[in-house]
DNA sequence: GCTATATACGACTAATATTATCGTATAATA
DNA sequence: TATTATACGATAATATTAGTCGTATATAGC
């Protein structure tokens, strides 16, 4: 249990690199792969959801390839999981109206509460925590 | 991901049962299956783990069931969530030495900066915050 | 223009973890 | 001794996560 994913570990870990080997380099996912072990076509499906979001710049092509496209700095941590996997909480009720026991549940007033300072841990960290220091 | 199980949910539910109906009266896991919609023999295995760790008390036999055996503000959410799932990390690599990537992982700092967020927060919450307010 | 290399992306399969059920044993009440 | 309850290991069902495959598109270099 609230454990992250290894999608999430594989995005830190390549934006990590993108954003300490010269921001100015093109890296491909292929080069990633290989050098940190991950499977190739997970990466770049990352890697895509990561540019997507522009969070990345992608360039296509032979020499082509990602580099960082945003400060880290100014993305915290909160919305760079809710673009990794969506949604953030350690219950989906709050997202999930379907849940049938919202009627006679007893503890959501006290799980949001757990909800939300564990946002509020996130909302202060931002990308650069992880991928710079 | 960052998700509490079911089984977590179902103990909490549970627990704040036991803690507000009358500690004194024992209470089955049939009663609390049927009341809140649990299956049976999981909310029996649950209570049966809480109980092995003196967190309930059991008492076999017809006319038997369930009740606090220790004060809920004693019992911090870390303990907690480890006596219910075990290790309590959003990676694994502190408690599994497995890891392949270990030697080349590039992000297990940051990521245990986060870890050591989480746990001192849930060290500062008991049972007693979700079970009694 | 052609070839090689790289991203883009949907569909699919495999692996793992979670959730739930079943069977049987034991204890205690009446 | 019949009934009701906990104890607990084994197994089945389901959901989630991880990983693969096929195909399309862009572009650099020859």
């Amino acid at each position: 249990m609230l454990k992250i994913t290894r999608k999430v570990e594989y995005a830190l870990i390549a934006l990590r690199h993108l954003q300490q080997n010269k921001q100015a380099k093109l890296c491909s996912a292929k080069t990633l792969s290989l050098k940190y072990d991950i499977p190739q076509e997970l990466l770049a499906k990352i890697l895509q959801k990561l540019s997507k979001e522009n969070i990345i710049l992608s360039v296509k092509g032979p020499k082509g390839g990602y580099k960082i496209s945003k400060d880290p700095n100014t993305i915290n941590m909160t919305k760079f999981f809710e673009i990794m996997e969506g949604p953030m909480g350690i219950v989906d009720c709050y997202f999930d109206s379907n849940c049938e026991q919202l009627s006679g549940c007893t503890i959501r007033e006290p799980i949001n509460r757990i909800n939300n300072s564990i946002r509020t841990m996130f909302d202060k960290m931002t990308l650069a925590d992880i991928t710079f220091k």
